[in-house]
RNA sequence: GGAGAGGUGGCAGAGUGGUCGAAUGUACCUGACUCGAAAUCAGGCGUAGGUGCAAACCUACCGUGGGUUCAAAUCCCACCCUCUCCGCCA
């Protein structure tokens, strides 16, 4: 969420910043409700000021036995129009919020502006891609005799659904842990274990809904209040400090969470059918900074570099994309991309996003701090994957086959597993 | 699943219809005393919003949402959450 104060004041400027990420704000009904909204709240808080007035002179003349009637009878008539008065302010406060809620957040200067994908700037090219000597295979092929199961998962559950079996499921974990181990060990995140069902309220906070209703799984309870799956581990995460004010000391809060998300991809019908490239449940090691608005630019390098360190360590060549205005996500100030090098789609794919979201999530959930003027102050909040598992459990598949079918673990991995050295085809 | 208790400011805790945005304690900030500190004394100390150049004034908020009333922390209804005991349970 904006601060309506900006809209306020500047909307022409903030129009034209929106415009850049192909939003197209609705500047003349913003005006329009908010010129009325202020006629409409100065008058209701007049009404109110009068009826708090008389009441408090009711309230003495009562106390002194006096007689309150004439008074009483002066404002007889104040209620029918306070009541119409609050019922109109709130008719324009619902669409005002609505439309509020709806504007995603401003782009930072840096970021380039673009029309597609096309247009985001590669920054850095980390590793060479591999030379095959072979045909490369890619994850579904090589998985199909190292234990990655489609028809089972689609039995159980239905389509995009894996089912991951015997030492290609120790590797999933072993890499979970491997980064686990990681962000907390090396980077000092606090590791946390959080709800995988959250309350709308929390999808509100981090941006979710109300406009991305969709794109979530949903839980309804007959004698509770609706639930959700997480999409992922920012949901439950950042909504820690939801209403929470934070002394400055503790700050920059910095946790590392692993969790299954769940992604209904509504959209995405026919997209990346194949392979575990895009599931309805995957798991990622998620990270999550809280900080004081002057550091979170610098904590978003910080954090990418510490999402970056996982795939130098597993020797995944990568490259680091910084998005254009039209490719963020909606509640994104600035993004970077993760991408790993895919032999067999002979591409990068997208593999970690780690984002500065500035206030516009805090704002929405009241996380702040208590500023040096004592004043409370709205957080940054700052979120990446560290990595997404699944498919980094693709890129290893892919990038480390050898010829006769087998995988080769990375060097960092193999205390995960038990000391093995590589995933061997079954025979069959 | 059954029975009960309760949600008030950073914390504790009073307040059952009227000068209550809320006593008191504590924490915190400022000042006085002190060489300094402690103790003591005095003052300050919630959040959001509106009008205004400002000073200031006004509005809302006592778990959430409705309702009754001239007036609600207080009465009524619904919901959410927490705790205790019993039962069940990984």
């Amino acid at each position: 969420m904006l601060d309506i104060q900006l809209l306020r004041n500047d909307i022409k400027s903030v129009a034209a910043r929106l415009s850049s990420r192909g939003f197209e704000l609705d500047t003349a009904e913003f005006t329009r409700l908010e010129a009325e909204r202020k006629t409409i709240q100065t008058l209701t808080q007049e009404l109110q000021a009068k009826r708090n007035a008389s009441s408090k002179q009711i309230g003495i003349a009562k106390s002194k036995g006096e007689d309150a009637s004439a008074i009483m009878a002066e404002i007889a008539h104040l209620g029918d129009e306070l009541k119409a008065a609050e019922t109109a302010l709130a008719a324009l406060q619902a669409p005002l919020n609505a439309l509020l809620m709806s504007i995603p957040n401003l782009p930072h200067e840096s970021v380039a502006i673009g029309k597609s994908e096309e247009d985001n700037v590669e920054v850095s090219r980390i590793g060479t891609p591999r030379a095959f000597d072979f045909p490369v295979k890619d994850h579904v092929d090589l998985g199909e005799k190292l234990g990655l199961d489609f028809e089972t998962a689609s039995k159980i559950a239905g389509a995009r659904f894996s089912l991951l079996r015997g030492n290609l499921a120790k590797l999933h974990r072993a890499l979970a842990q491997f980064m686990l181990n990681t962000h907390t060990d090396a980077h000092q995140y606090t590791e946390v274990y959080v709800p995988y069902l959250v309350n709308a309220e929390s999808m509100r906070g981090t941006g979710q809904l109300p406009k991305f209703e969709e794109d979530l799984f949903h839980v309804p309870r007959t004698d509770a209040e609706q639930l959700y799956l997480i999409p992922t581990a920012e949901v439950p995460v950042t909504n820690m400090v939801r209403g929470e004010i934070v002394p400055r000391e503790q700050l920059p809060l910095k946790f590392v969470a692993h969790t299954p998300c769940f992604r209904s991809e509504a959209g995405a019908y026919g997209r990346d059918t194949r392979g575990m490239i895009r599931q309805h449940q995957f798991d990622k090691v998620e990270l999550v900074q809280l900080v004081e608005p002057e550091h979170s630019y610098a904590a978003l390098e910080t954090l990418t570099g510490h999402a970056e360190a996982i795939l130098q360590a597993l020797g995944l060549p990568y490259r680091k994309m910084a998005l254009c205005t039209k490719d963020m996500g909606f509640s994104a100030a600035k993004t970077y991309d993760l991408e790993v090098w895919l032999p067999a789609q002979n591409t990068y794919r997208e593999i970690s996003s780690c984002s500065n979201f500035e206030a516009f999530q805090t704002r929405r959930m009241q996380a702040r701090f208590r500023g040096e003027n004592g004043k409370p102050e709205l957080l940054h909040s700052i979120n990446g994957s560290g990595l997404a598992v699944g498919r980094t459990l693709v890129a290893i598949l892919e990038n480390y086959q050898q010829a006769d079918g087998s995988v080769t673990i990375p060097e960092v991995l193999r205390p995960y597993m038990g000391g093995i050295d590589a995933l061997v085809p079954t025979a069959s």
